[in-house]
DNA sequence: GACCCTGTTGTTAGCGCTATCGGCAGCGCT
DNA sequence: AGCGCTGCCGATAGCGCTAACAACAGGGTC
């Protein structure tokens, strides 16, 4: 509009600049009511011992005077660094991987860290994309379970070179930090314990081939234990696709005894496969374990209520989280991880379904 | 720009900074390798039919040969949207809000959005502190369960000026949106159904005074029930701040034995404690309906499958995420709402427990 | 030819915050 | 007085992206 003549040269008309701006307060709104700069109160925000008593007080009037809520997004963008770690899980809603979730969250929510969790509805073309999508935040860590994934997903985590987690398996050539046991160990002992108890015709149920790896783990466990224990030929039913509920879990007790009407034994790659069938067996008034022993995997809280109890390996999942942060904190304070692998192993739990 | 002599005045040399910059591919990079404008380039990645074809094609080679993965920090910045959502939720690894949550997720992500998960653990209190960390993300909307809110909170939802759906209960006064039903309604319903089944001495056992109001609002519901239809007073037994876990529903059993042995009938404040007491009920003997008609509150699957199978009222857990995230897109949209508070209701399901 | 479209691309100026450096006072020591 | 040090605070320049506008070509209309 108005060319001002400055110092004799004709300056460009400083069109204002319409902004959608942020209704909401900012640091500079803070500062301005303190009377200090907007750096010093970002200080008090951050690190308030770095700012002398009397101003720290003012600032700090003007911060709940003001409700000032800091911008999460534009301190990224500084800092170049998130507060953010991303959870990569095949499901929320399964109580497992809910736990070891919960544990994680809390021990990282204590050192100021932010929480993002994914599902990959157990398809791993799906942990790519979900993967994607999250290295968007720029997360200072990563937790996932699993410890096979795609290329793709290789390719990701190598060019983002953020710390990673693996869990929930084990693995000879982990990308990063691994904290994890070995399903396909867990699944023999199982079998060991079921040949101890004199069961010689042991069903293997799960949902092994459509995208749950552990429980492709597991077969492979119990597959080996099988030939070496007993020197039989495996037997597997499948779930394919259908997801781990109760009711797949009746319908893989009925698969077993129709194709293996001989079982003496059913083993379940979930105790959530084998809650259902053990209640059908009562329902149905299968003598268990008289007739059929069943066991199930995870040692969930309903697996010791049930009657009969349920025989299941139990697993550290809290202690997966746990762990998991620990880890991961020192590595992203960039100290030294002395053992970066741990393997918090697992338990072969004994009750009355076998 | 450089720093040469303009007007006869001297500008002071600009001093080159440093930064820890950023060792991710920028926008520019792109640019650069594909020789249009880092506008350009971002159209492509928000808007590909915005650019002509051929420009497109050769952005798109840039984008995937530099494997460029974009900073949403910087874009939440600049267009003041942060594609997120917040889900503020009292526990994660409680199957039924972990059910909304999947469903709520899984809409939200249909359109783009990313999720936050934070849990209260039950406290209110934590709860306006995990909303004032979560409103840094500057979240474009929020799903909130309960409908009872700290004054503190209430006020920073006031200040940040998101949109807001309300779920899990009933409200006369919402926030904003709401989606859910009324907890009393469906506990007195409850209560009716026992009194029909010839049921006069009904004990309510849940976890109401530590910081769940929802249990607190089956309470009242049951309470006014009891008056109105059997004009008796209420019983209840407290599990105070134990977890929402089977063992708490043992020890609530043993509670309301202890206190009102005269009991024909206990009503749960979750299917959790109705599954631990009806198994500990049938480990002991205790004839469930027959001496004890027992009840539960979710219809979580394992309901359904015990023996005897559990009667319980049926909250569509899914259906309040998924209309939830529609109510919601509707608002972030800016496009008006019709009916912005939405009753999903509830259903007894009778089954053999009582 | 003047005019107005439309479609496509580039330019500029931030978004709100923090890293980095500079400045200045106050102190202790030589 | 001179020096260095520490503690505190402010100024400046971005972080990587997008909103808003500018620019321009090509086409049509009158």
């Amino acid at each position: 509009m108005t060319a001002d003549i400055v110092s004799g040269v004709t300056q460009p008309p400083p069109r204002p600049r319409k902004r959608s701006a942020t209704r909401s307060v900012t640091l500079s709104d803070v500062a301005a009511a303190s009377g200090v700069s907007a750096q010093t109160v970002s200080r008090v925000v951050r690190d308030p011992l770095s700012v002398s008593d009397e101003t720290r007080a003012r600032v700090q009037a003007a911060l709940t005077a003001t409700g000032y809520v800091p911008n999460l997004a534009a301190s990224n963008l500084a800092s170049n660094r998130s507060r953010t770690v991303a959870a990569l899980v095949p499901q929320i809603n399964a109580s497992v991987f809910a736990d070891t979730v919960h544990a994680f969250s809390t021990a990282l929510a204590a050192h100021g860290y932010q929480i993002f969790v994914g599902t990959t509805d157990y398809r791993p073309e799906h942990e790519e994309e979900v993967l994607r999508s999250f290295l968007g935040r720029r997360p200072d860590g990563l937790l996932m379970v699993g410890t096979r994934h795609t290329p793709g997903t290789l390719t990701l985590l190598g060019a983002a070179g953020v710390p990673v987690v693996e869990t929930w398996g084990w693995s000879e050539d982990p990308v990063d930090l691994l904290v994890g046991f070995s399903n396909a160990a867990a699944a023999a002992a199982m079998v060991g314990h079921l040949v101890e108890r004199g069961r010689r015709r042991i069903t293997f149920a799960g949902r092994h081939t459509s995208g749950d790896p552990r429980a492709a783990e597991r077969l492979d466990g119990y597959t080996r234990a099988v030939r070496d224990l007993l020197g039989s030929e495996p037997r597997t039913v499948d779930a394919g696709p259908e997801p781990v509920t109760m009711d797949t879990g009746v319908a893989l007790l009925d698969l077993a005894l129709e194709r293996h009407p001989d079982s003496d034994a059913v083993m379940f790659s979930s105790d959530v496969f084998a809650a259902g069938a053990l209640q059908a067996c009562v329902r149905r008034g299968i003598d268990v374990p008289g007739t059929l022993a069943l066991a199930g995997f995870g040692d969930f809280e309903l697996a010791r209520h049930l009657v009969p109890a349920l025989t299941t390996v139990a697993v550290p999942s809290a202690r997966i989280g746990e762990l998991s942060a620990e880890l991961l904190l020192m590595r992203m304070r960039g100290a030294p991880v002395d053992v970066p692998h741990r393997d918090v192993g697992y338990r072969v739990v004994a009750r009355e379904s076998t």
